[in-house]
DNA sequence: CAGTGAGCGAGCTTCCGCTTGACTT
């Protein structure tokens, strides 16, 4: 048996370890923390210092029980978990949880995974930090503070099962302010004028810095130019250089496989695991920019072999995230020898961005001459600009260039063309010039490796949360990232050829979104009711200014449950006096009146979702009862207008007959569709309710039986409502409304009616719901409930 | 599921940060 045993977070890294230590180490994983708080409401005594009560969750039951195995056999146990906040903590709980003892047991730390730093570590051990610890339980009981206590105020004051947090709610806040600027936002058009002279291999474009407002001042200028002479007033040239962006850490790798490989967050991120995994590439969780001595020099000596010594550049980078504990080094490849991997396309594609990305960081700059011409118009003080670039050493750009969010607003301008051979004084032949309108644009709607980026420049959230915290927000119904289609606009150009200036008028199209985020109905109103009555908590700084008390406690200058306590009381009184005053949150909005009624028109949100409402909720009987309408996916309560929420009214309506039965189209829960006969088809997403067809509607009754037949295996002639289907996940008897699998072992073609209604009487009806959500279960059917009675619950807070 | 938007009301939901596989539908 070995003599020591050493506890890292990762598996991965275990293994690595291992092969450094030799025979006398055990290495293994405590895979993250092994203990949190627990889930019921008494998990911190708020009375009595915020003590906590710690539990080992299930999934980490076993992990525990082997390491205390071993930890009883070995002689020295080394706690080397990583050296941040939580890392800290992790050694604590092991230390607790496993029952250590102090002098045999020694608390180590290391930021790479190398054999030196190992030992190194290894030689110099300490004790647990406590200061440290303790910064961990304050960032960890205030956010169970945060979130177990505002989200009930939600459940209470918009809708059942909602949440909020400190990073959460303000990524949602982000979202829903963001759009708002978008919509309020006015396009400001006006003309951009350019000029092309030369001809053929020597033609080159210049630009008018200004940019006329009125078409008319525009026309003018052009107009002006008609007999004008144009001279290079000035021709300056200087050297210009581009360096290369530090390696990749978990936001900027989300960011760039976002923007040059189309991948989500969480698909980044997994495919990375399984690039660790494998061995490829360094820990990718990480907030640091730097490289081990070990890596500088294998990339130098990879440089050097590949593209020669003047390449290389070694550079050491820093961090400018400012909540950045740097546990680890910066995402790179661990062999940068090895340009490429085995492994599927997306794998492959990760690993050649990554390598390329940390080699290209200890790569030259690049070396350009940039010109800048200046132009003389003999009939106007304006003068034309013409820039060009020549790069005189690619440098890094040999293996990569970062790409931006913004990037083709330059692009179209011919910001980097090359010029031709001028001098100064030189007299420029017009070829055409054009004034062009073009329209300012509004702010971007984040995506979600944009919204990772602000999400680490405000300090809100780790890298180990940056994936799952957008997936939070999307699961909860408060953001969804969606394609929009844009709309046409038009937009002038005036073009001066020869003498002549011709107008015309060009379609483009605009707003168009792809795989943006959008904040829902539900995003908003809850968004609102947080910035209104609990400011603090989403207010963009607060995660800043709770990690500064965090640094505090972790230099031993707070007291952790003071800093709390400071916090908790008057928050709490905030949620108590909420819970009490606050109305319900709907999102209510008046649109105006019915034109023809003179009825009110508003629309909120309900049970099932945002709608409309004509006419006033009626308290009494002898006042007519409203009308409601939902309202169709991509319209929302705080843009909708009264024309098209009307519209929502010429719904359901009849399209037509067939087989002398009336086809009917309306908008359900699930969207549009067409009833008929008791039948109901769904309307297919790019067909607008309201212009359905008799003819369209026919061809979707068939279509829909067409299909339906293809999955009818059998019926019966004693009820036509039992049927054996063809499903998705394998056959199955529809028995009236409840739909029953057929065991493996039976044949489903040759099933007899009994045998049906035996194994649809065998199935519990849990699958119906009632109206508040699942049916009970039949209180007979469960004999042996696992779960102990329920707690009686506290009584109700005094008033 | 198929046109609602009350209330009735037992018992449930929920946070952030560390880690990976185990899961069906």
């Amino acid at each position: 048996m070995a003599k020591n045993l050493l506890i890292v977070e990762s598996p991965a890294k275990a293994k690595t370890i291992e092969g450094y230590l030799g025979k006398d180490f055990t290495v293994k994983s405590s895979y993250g923390h092994i203990r949190d708080l627990v889930k019921s409401e008494d998990a911190i005594d708020i009375n009595n210092n915020f003590n906590q009560r710690y539990e080992v969750p299930a999934d980490k039951k076993q992990v525990v029980s082997e390491l205390k195995k071993l930890a009883k056999e070995a002689d020295m146990v080394w706690l080397a978990s990583d050296e941040d906040r939580e890392g800290e903590a992790i050694s604590w709980h092991l230390f607790e949880t496993l029952g250590l003892k102090e002098p045999d047991t020694r608390r180590i730390v290391f930021h790479e995974i190398t054999k030196p730093a190992i030992l190194k570590a290894i030689e110099n051990p300490r004790k647990i930090n406590y200061n440290l610890v303790n910064a961990q339980q304050a960032r960890r009981v205030l956010d169970r503070l945060v979130g177990f206590e505002l989200s009930p105020v939600l459940w209470k004051k918009v809708k059942p099962s909602l949440s909020a947090g400190r990073v959460q709610s303000v990524a949602v806040r982000l979202i829903v302010e963001r759009e708002r600027e978008v919509n309020k936002f006015k396009a400001e058009a006006a003309f951009k004028v350019v000029a092309i002279f030369g001809q053929g291999r020597n033609a080159f474009k210049a630009e008018l810095p200004e940019r006329f407002s009125q078409q008319a001042d525009a026309e003018k200028f052009l107009q002006d130019c008609v007999k004008a002479l144009f001279e290079i007033r000035s021709l300056e040239t200087r050297p210009t250089k581009r360096s290369p962006a530090a390696p990749f850490t978990t936001s900027t790798l989300q960011q760039e496989a976002s923007r040059k490989l189309g991948y989500s967050v969480s698909r980044t991120m997994s495919i990375a695991q399984k690039l660790y995994e494998s061995g490829y590439i360094t820990y990718m969780r990480t907030d640091s920019v730097n490289l081990s001595d070990t890596a500088l020099n294998a990339a130098a000596n990879e440089i050097t072999s590949a593209y020669g010594d003047k390449y290389h550049q070694q550079r050491k980078y820093k961090t400018k995230s400012a909540g950045a504990q740097e546990a680890h080094e910066a995402i790179r490849p661990t062999y940068f020898d090895k340009h490429t991997i085995d492994g599927d396309g997306a794998e492959k594609r990760l690993y050649e961005l990554i390598w390329k990305r940390a080699i290209a960081s200890q790569m030259s700059e690049a070396q350009f001459e940039k010109t800048v011409a200046k132009i003389s118009i003999s009939t106007r003080k304006e003068e034309l600009v013409a820039n060009g670039e020549v790069m005189k050493f690619d440098g890094f750009l040999k293996v990569y260039l970062e790409s931006h969010d913004d990037e083709d607003d330059n692009q179209a301008d011919g910001e980097n063309a090359i010029l031709p051979p001028l001098s100064k004084g030189q007299q420029l032949d017009l070829q055409e010039m054009t004034a062009t309108e073009r329209f300012s644009r509004p702010p971007a709607r984040y995506t979600e490796a944009s919204l990772v980026k602000k999400l680490e420049e405000l300090g809100i959230g780790r890298p180990s949360t940056y994936a799952p915290t957008i997936s939070t927000i999307q699961n909860r119904g408060y953001v969804v990232k969606e394609e929009r289609e844009g709309r046409q606009r038009n937009f002038r150009v005036l073009t001066l050829k020869g003498n002549d200036i011709t107008k015309e008028e060009k379609t483009e199209n605009t707003g168009a979104e792809r795989g943006k985020l959008f904040p829902t109905d539900i995003g908003a109103v809850v968004n609102d009711f947080l910035v209104q009555h609990f400011n603090g908590i989403v207010d963009f700084n607060f995660t800043a200014s709770v990690e500064k008390e965090f640094d505090e406690i972790a230099q031993g200058l707070k007291d952790w449950t003071k800093m709390i306590r400071t916090f908790y009381d008057p928050f709490h009184k905030d949620v108590a006096n909420t819970i009490e005053t606050a109305e319900k949150a709907t999102g209510e909005r008046e649109l105006g009146v019915h034109p023809e009624s003179g009825k009110k028109v508003s629309v909120r949100i309900g049970r099932y979702g945002p709608f409309v409402q004509v006419g006033e909720n009626a308290n009494d009987e002898s006042e007519e009862k409203p009308l409601y309408a939902s309202l169709r996916t991509g319209q929302s309560i705080e843009t909708i207008s009264l024309e098209d929420a009307l519209e929502l009214f010429k719904l359901p309506k009849v399209v037509g007959e067939y087989e002398g039965k009336i086809m009917k189209v309306a908008i359900g829960r699930f969207g549009p569709y067409i009833s008929h006969n008791s039948a109901f088809v769904s309307l297919p997403k790019e067909i607008d309710p309201l212009d359905v067809t008799e003819e369209q509607a026919i061809e979707l009754i068939e279509a829909k039986r067409k299909k339906d037949a293809e999955k009818l295996i059998k019926t019966f002639d004693e009820d036509p409502d039992v049927k054996i289907l063809n499903g998705r996940w394998g056959p199955y008897i529809e028995f009236g409304k409840l739909n029953v699998k057929i065991p493996k072992d039976k044949e489903p073609a040759s099933l007899t009616y009994e045998e049906c209604k035996a194994l649809a009487d065998a199935t519990p009806a849990t699958t119906k719901k009632g109206r508040f959500g699942k049916a009970a279960p039949a209180k007979a059917a469960a004999p042996a409930a696992k779960k102990a009675p329920a707690k009686k619950k506290a009584p109700a807070k005094k008033k």
